[in-house]
DNA sequence: TAGGCCCATAAATCAGACGTAATCAAGGCC
DNA sequence: GGCCTTGATTACGTCTGATTTATGGGCCTA
């Protein structure tokens, strides 16, 4: 079995709490939390606490000090390549402009991968990626969204890891959550466009012929066109709470 | 004083140790190491050593399961995104490579962020830019190598804070990194040639001026640059060690 | 007012105990 | 003979109490 027993209970309980607070803004950055204080809190020992805290003090969230607690950091501190953390940051209010966020960034790397995926993965991993482009054809057609959920993000998952760099390549996790967060929040068009299931087609049919240039500029057009799609953010508007 | 005082001696010593460790392949992902094994070789407390292992567990480095240990998980598990784990593996004998991940992910994003900074960045934050470039210049000109490492390390990472994205903005550490370990480990050209001086005004007086696309442009041609600089890493040499 | 000393405080560390789940192997059943 | 059940074992997970350490802030003196 290669699934890892969910971590336990009581530690991951606590983490992921502490986490939607402190992204959710429950805990403004410069809240101090000493361990006593979410021990009784969270009804947990204090070991759970600390290691809580170490975790959390890692991905940047907070800071401890003696004498004084452990304080929040600023926001731009925390470590936002991280899954958990951009998880964090999907469940809270600011989900739309973490949407953005990650697009954007996305829009930056993924053309620059399939170019590299274009000069480095090998026929057989090239010839998956088309037949994964068809089948995300296919579930578009049948109207099968979790199907198409699912062969979307193992597209873009795949172009990632044949890009040959170990960096695109843990940005596979970052792509999927950002492809689950649009869905999982209605985000994302009821009935994929025909043009984006047709560039998804070229980008994989540009990587198996190793025209790499045209895998680049496909794949260019269809993050700009996903980024396109998403709705516009009315400055710091306060969220309409919708219902998740 | 903003200076965090160097986080707990112990655990940071026994995290930096393990993360160096394994980040070197010393464990190879497989390995298991239990808490009281570490504990003896450490010559530390049990909750030192379960602490460090959490936090190693939140980079993907190990995995707990009970009954067997804690594992080493294989690398593509790894936050290679994460600062520490950057440095530990700049610190590794595939230090070259690593090298090259980076900058190509500096490749495909430096530009994208230079582009959003010319539509997004304040007049002042632009002159500071500009201002930077010919401080940069004038150290490169006194031969000032510190000076000129400092400022190539604010330019880039003022670039990126001004895009307005979040995402990129957290990359600053990483290009900070990068930068840092090439110079350290002497993999950049002694005397910084006169184009990509240039090309670093060209990036900021576009960004001054508004003009998104000359602002990439510019950007995409130093980042290649950079590229195209380094040591061909040749297959997987066992890295001729250079004394560091 | 400036500078240095003292102390209360909360994190950091240590030590030991018990709970819990997953592994492995022995034994019985089909 | 092979598969399933079962129980002992093991190392992580959790809890608790004590002790050490560094530090922020108050206080005292010059």
């Amino acid at each position: 079995m290669d699934t890892p027993p969910a971590a336990s209970r009581l530690h991951s309980r606590v983490l992921d709490e502490l986490g939607v607070a402190i992204c959710g803004g429950t805990f403004p950055p410069g809240t101090v939390l000493s361990v006593d204080e979410l021990v009784e809190r969270c009804a947990v020992s204090r070991s759970v606490v600390r290691e809580v805290l170490r975790v959390l003090a890692a991905l940047g969230l907070v800071e401890a000090r003696r004498r004084v607690g452990t304080r929040i950091r600023p926001a731009a501190d925390w470590n936002v390549f991280d899954p958990q953390v951009i998880r964090w940051r999907l469940a809270s209010d600011q989900r739309l402009a973490q949407l953005r966020s990650l697009t954007e960034l996305r829009a930056a790397v993924e053309p620059q991968a399939a170019l590299l995926a274009a000069q480095r993965t090998s026929p057989t991993d090239a010839a998956e990626l088309v037949a994964l482009a068809a089948k995300l054809w296919a579930a578009a057609e049948s109207g099968d969204e979790a199907g198409f959920l699912a062969a979307d993000i193992e597209f873009h998952r795949r172009v990632l890891l044949h890009s040959g760099n170990e960096m695109f390549a843990g940005l596979h996790e970052l792509v999927a959550e950002s492809l689950t967060g649009r869905h999982h929040y209605h985000l994302m068009p009821v009935h994929p466009d025909r043009r984006a299931l047709t560039l998804h087609a070229d980008v994989a049919q540009a990587i198996q012929r190793r025209d790499a240039d045209r895998a680049r500029d496909a794949m260019t057009a269809l993050t700009q066109q996903i980024h396109d799609e998403l709705p516009e953010v009315e400055g710091r508007a306060p969220s309409q709470r919708l219902g998740f």
